[in-house]
DNA sequence: GCCATCTGTAACAACACAAGTGACATGACG
DNA sequence: CGTCATGTCACTTGTGTTGTTACAGATGGC
């Protein structure tokens, strides 16, 4: 478990969801990322909540797209996730009286902003359908019956 | 322990074994850090294979720097330490051959590297130095504001 | 030589957090 | 009503930093 990839795993979902056009259950979803229908519901409850997909219960029911991926962008989705911690490294809050230390994560809080706002503007400028299309070229120029995940 | 805090730790330490010019234990570090004299042992290790800070055995021994801060840049402490990870998310390795999660991931990794990359930069611009520098000035502004105060 | 001092490491517990898992209540069809 | 699916709780697992204890090795003073 290196990596946090909640924001990986549902811009990978939602790419899918929009291929199928059906709606797809907690299970079918966690047998294409591998994992736990639990872990997918868990996950996509904050998706659910910022009206990017609906979710069904009981017979037919499942996960649907509720809007068109050319009206989410990544950082939709990562808010929606509860905007988890982008940096593995932070600054020390051994002794918070210390000029010394207030200096040392000034000067390298001052350097992760910059990289987080970059990050995030980037995130902001993608949007789903985007990637989508250029999933599209890659598979037209393998020219394959290539399988697409589990489907 | 939300966040790898060597970096910061480091800096800091660094910064304070130049303002005292003399050899400092790992026990006079480890307060401080307000941690454990084991722990900055084992996070200085980097530094002194990098020829940063040397240390001495033995009576009268400990830590001293072995360069001058303005030849350390944060980028220089960041390598020593073995370059820990940056960020907590990442790509999901669920499905590595489906097309779409490649696609997802391509697009995820672009947006990382070029955070990373002005992240790298950013630390490699500024120098232990130049943070010490800023600190003198916090000391000065202070000490003129508890004067005024006095007043 | 002997002893106090300090580094260098190994080994292990503590802790945080994403991820995996089982159990069960709830709601929606047919 | 029975089945299917979500919603949620509680617990375990895996991983990496941090904290801690224990001990071997080196150094200098007596």
């Amino acid at each position: 478990m290196r990596n946090d990839s909640r924001l990986s795993r549902m811009l990978h979902v939602l790419i899918h969801m929009d291929r199928h056009e059906h709606s797809a259950t907690s299970e079918m979803i966690s047998k294409m990322l591998n994992t736990n229908p639990v872990v997918v519901r868990r996950t996509m409850a904050g998706l659910r909540e910022r009206g990017y997909v609906s979710s069904e219960k009981g017979h037919g029911g499942g996960w649907t797209l509720a809007r068109p991926l050319s009206e989410i962008t990544l950082l939709d989705v990562y808010n929606a996730l509860g905007e988890p911690h982008l940096f593995a490294i932070g600054p020390a809050g051994d002794q918070p009286q210390c000029l010394v230390e207030q200096a040392v994560n000034s000067a390298l809080a001052d350097a992760m902003q910059e990289a987080e706002a970059l990050l995030l503007r980037r995130l902001g400028s993608v949007t789903l359908k985007q990637i989508a299309d250029e999933f599209e070229a890659k598979l037209e120029a393998r020219s394959a019956a290539a399988y697409s995940c589990a489907s």
